[in-house]
DNA sequence: CTTTACCTTCCACAAGCTGGAGGGTTTAAT
DNA sequence: ATTAAACCCTCCAGCTTGTGGAAGGTAAAG
């Protein structure tokens, strides 16, 4: 399968899979044109890439999964332990988010929004703390 | 005021007040031995770029601020424009972390997480559609 | 036989800094 | 007076996760 294919069959763009290739996440032959040839293994590990990003996983995390995914005596509690953690990651971000919006909020409301210069928002910013 | 000061008093790293510099956010002028110079003004610029920054702007909208802060014609429904333009960001991120989060959790559920290489997890990686 | 659609490599850029090399200056202590 | 610490300077490289484009070879279709 060439790359144009195993970029369809996983969603992934040509210039990713070729990315992934370069960071050895994922290894292609070679046909004797110099096309990459990827293996039905190697379109799975891409697949496996494509929705651990969509996941949130970063590139070494997904180097781990792989890994994991490539070795029959895996333990799935290992599996688990990365996606916790991976999980753990998104909640934290969840949570500092949420404490943006609300001092976005704060600040916003205080705001006229009017043809006047006055503006509660710049003065926030400017004040000496705001956290 | 030089620029180790102007750093601990805005909370940025010097050398992120070097950067800021480099992109045009904030001017500052040279003494005779070379060393930066700045201005009360130019370290309010860097307080609200700060504060700014941390509620989750871009540098480029941040520069729009910085315009508003300057322009004593400014009308505060522009700021507050400004503000909501990135409130909504912030909560499409929010969203977005919450999908991944429930998506996390439903395979982790899944997941007996022994010593079993049986795993739901990379299952689910596996498969053609998890959208 | 030509056009179009692939494929190749390599280089540069995006955001928002951070680190370090290599060197000058100022200040405080010896 | 000298030295050491603590500043300051510029410039270059790297982080993460790709994306865009140039320059060129190959394959499939009309």
């Amino acid at each position: 399968m060439n790359i144009g294919q195993a970029a369809k069959a996983t969603g992934l763009t040509v210039k990713t899979v070729r990315y992934y290739e370069d960071l050895g996440l994922v290894k292609a032959d070679r046909a004797e044109n110099g096309y990459r040839d990827f293996s039905d293994t190697a379109v799975d590990r891409l697949r496996i890439l494509a929705q651990a990003r969509h996941l949130g996983f970063g590139l070494e995390e997904c180097r781990r999964l792989l890994d994991l995914n490539a070795d029959p005596t895996r333990a799935s509690r290992d599996v688990r332990a990365l996606a916790m953690q991976n999980l753990d990651t998104v909640r934290d971000k969840i949570r500092q988010l949420k404490t943006l919006e609300a001092e976005l909020q704060t600040l916003i409301s205080q705001c006229h929004g009017d043809d006047d210069p006055d503006c509660a928002i710049l003065d926030g910013l400017s004040a000496r703390a705001t956290a």
